[in-house]
DNA sequence: CCAAGGGGTTACCGCGGGTAACAGCGTCGC
DNA sequence: GCGACGCTGTTACCCGCGGTAACCCCTTGG
């Protein structure tokens, strides 16, 4: 076609890889995870072998696709992390943006959350948690001090924490995301320990469970 | 062979279905959670369609099995919940048993945290979850006297928290199962809140500020 | 002796991941 | 100009796995 210099077939094949990038991802959005190599061709406007060349297999693509997600989600995070007054208001940030971005689009997040295991792009979600739970981590062991084995332990459990709450969340949706934000923060900051907390209601009579 | 009396035909069957579910856990013991149906048939010493006649597809066998380790799991998380002195110690305990549960067997862990979506097994795990988070939440709500949605909040909380750092730990083995329970109920305690400020009861574990 | 029925098998279908082989087409070297 | 190459694209296929239909054989009971 055009007299495209020597160094444009990388980039085309690049820009190829978006568009594909982007079937994918609608095919994923309108059926769900469970898309398979020939819906997502189709949508395409293409057959399966041009995928296969371009990701080597499902796999790759997934990994492709898991990438352009959680590195999405990283950069909303980061940036929640990084702003804020205190380290309440931060935490609380966070975890809004983290509510927001699982609520703005469910068919991707469930593509996050319940990959398949084999193949190689749950190991893929898993490094995102480790990466997420590494910045956290970092985070704590330089603001409160801890040691860095109490700072990846709480890291991986806050990440967990959020991550289960907003499971049920996005399910039950007995709450609004607000409300959520705040439970989980005081859950955070020690409203378990004392049974009379802020914001909640109540007193604290501390029962012992039988 | 032996003139077994009329009613111990059904039985024959509940205990012939148990030999194929303990095959199945053999295999996925052994090979991990992917089995295929030929691998679990040729385990037991049979073929396919002896497993489609007792567990219907292969969903059906995995929801069996899945009800047999989510109920062993939940019976040992129950006794450690109804045990202990005072909060802290039944959350110690608690999740003691949980790491010791997924330390124990880590082809079934995987198997039930990775189960596929689609099957339908999978939504039995959701349901485990939401039952021990229910579980959780009563005990919560009844012991601070907190109202139910917070209880529930927290709960699913508290139940990811300790799962996703139960996985991470599966894999970096960086503390002793007994260092992470100490980490996770100081976490809970609100040792995350003040830098200094570690655990509820008492003295409590110090921070090894190092 | 002959049905009934339940445990067991083989042989097959459909579908999805993955691949080989081939077809058009623009570019490069001679 | 012309063949060699490389890239995009195709069709048609293989294989493994979930799931099933049809059949086999042995026991039970009238």
């Amino acid at each position: 076609m055009n007299p495209d210099r020597a160094g444009d077939a990388v980039a085309q094949r690049a820009v190829r890889r978006e568009e594909l990038l982007d079937a994918a991802d609608r095919v994923i959005c309108r059926d769900g995870p469970a898309a398979s190599m020939a819906q997502i061709a189709a949508e395409a406007g293409i057959t399966k072998p041009i995928l296969y060349r371009h990701f080597g297999d499902k796999g790759g693509l997934y990994v492709a696709l898991t990438e352009r997600y959680t590195g999405r989600l990283l950069v909303e995070l980061r940036t929640a992390l990084d702003s804020g007054q205190d380290r309440r208001d931060r935490v609380e940030r966070t975890v809004r943006a983290y509510l927001g971005s699982i609520d703005a689009d469910r068919e991707v997040y469930r593509f996050l959350t319940r990959s398949d295991e084999g193949l190689p792009a749950h190991s893929h979600v898993l490094s995102f948690r480790r990466r997420l739970a590494g910045l956290l981590a970092d985070g704590i062991a330089v603001e409160l001090g801890v040691p860095a084995s109490r700072a990846s332990a709480w890291a991986h459990g806050i990440v967990g924490m959020v991550e289960s709450a907003g499971d049920w969340w996005l399910e039950s949706r007995t709450l609004t995301r607000e409300e959520l934000v705040t439970e989980l923060s005081d859950l955070l900051f020690g409203a378990y320990a004392g049974a009379g907390s802020p914001s909640g209601t109540g007193p604290g009579p501390s029962l012992p469970l039988g």
